[in-house]
DNA sequence: CGGGGGCGTAGGGAACCCGTCAAGATGCGG
DNA sequence: CCGCATCTTGACGGGTTCCCTACGCCCCCG
């Protein structure tokens, strides 16, 4: 189920799109000014951003810049502005699309298909990974043998085995775990990965999958 | 350099076009029909399509179809028709995008940004060096052969392995390393080039790879 | 032949980082 | 309204890494 983070600050507009999306099995979430976007797409981790660049509080570029910072999600621009520069400058800082209002909706919708088409199905493969005396299936989030995981600990762990036998430094998790602005709370990873060895590993205290690196970060080794 | 392929009937435009991306450094090749292209795009291996949907021989969307069936290069799709479900099927066929005519050029150069940045940085080879008896992998930040390097000792030897053959100077070595402040201290070098060599170097005492030149600095030498 | 600077090696103390336990805060569903 | 799961926050012990000092060696130079 693709999640989407819808931003704009007319509820007219908002709720239009909430229903058309939820009729078509997308998971929504709203944010109505570029601060509580920012806040919402650390939170809820949407794989795609509908984006009005007409905002109350931020300017709707710099809230591209600020997805930039930590995250390559899908990002659609609506505008009311037609003018190219406008146009150029959403792209340029890291938009994938530019519609204009008024729009059709099924024409964004379209475009919300070929974004997300785009950005996701790279991979076809099961994604079955054998972690310790488990196997943990990435993309129907499960794990062998009656063991259950947070959504925070799955964003964790999916980050490292998507990246087998590579260190991941521990901003990096932080930032695409928990949002750009926990980049120091390194406290949070022991915290998880301690959880995560307990609950993959067969000797939690003698790790052999989940690796420390310190001073740097950890590594996932198969 | 990205390689692009314009597809379209109008030899005014396909020059326009022409012109305008090879002075941004592209690389171009042209097709001014439908079959034409699927057979350009098979010998020319493209990184990018833009491909005007009215074409004299084939529908558009059919030769969207053709390149789908086994690439999934990046199509911007241009078009004189500016009906919602043209843009639709096209999107749905697998375009990433869909521009209608008359654009703006630099509008269009946009988004052939946005759609090849999309599209292009998935796959980075491991960048794999040998030192010794060992392969260095810079990303995974990997030494083979069960050797941990500590994040310092990553630093430095990073510096002298994307820089092969050339003389580093300590000056740089440690402003670079340990910060501006410590310009001076040349024993941290000293101390550190030591582990270093303990670790990858077959003969610690007699260096083959990181190798002193003395009053000056250090150099890596494959 | 004596002196000095640059280099390699060794060792110890301090700071940092990590793992762990535990408890408070928060959010969700019954 | 309450209970449970999850997320935050704090404190402590142990280990590693880093920083710094000291010493011996060689080469260059006087």
């Amino acid at each position: 189920m693709t999640r989407v983070l819808i931003v704009d600050d007319e509820p007219q507009l908002l709720r239009a799109l909430r229903i058309n999306l939820v009729a078509r099995h997308y998971e929504v979430a709203l944010a109505a000014d570029g601060g509580s976007a920012l806040r919402q797409a650390a939170q809820f981790h949407p794989d795609l951003v509908v984006l009005d660049l007409g905002l109350p509080d931020i300017d709707g570029v710099e809230v591209v810049h600020g997805l930039r910072g930590w995250t390559a999600v899908p990002i659609v621009v609506l505008s009311g502005r037609a003018g190219s520069q406008d146009k150029i400058d959403a792209l340029d800082a890291g938009a994938d699309d530019y519609v204009t209002k008024p729009f059709d909706i099924e024409e964004l919708l379209a475009r919300i298909r070929a974004v997300t088409r785009r950005a996701s199905p790279p991979e076809a493969q099961p994604a079955r990974i054998r972690v310790g005396g488990h196997t943990v299936d990435l993309a129907a989030k499960t794990v062998s043998g009656d063991v259950r995981l947070t959504p925070t600990e799955w964003r964790l762990l999916e980050l490292l085995l998507r990246n087998p036998g590579k260190l991941i430094g521990q901003r990096q998790m932080l930032t695409e775990v928990w949002g750009a602005s926990y980049a120091k709370e390194t406290h949070y990873l022991r915290q998880y990965m301690a959880q995560l060895r307990r609950k993959l590993e067969p000797d939690p205290a003698r790790p052999v999958h989940l690796i420390t690196e310190p001073g740097m970060g950890y590594r996932f080794t198969p």
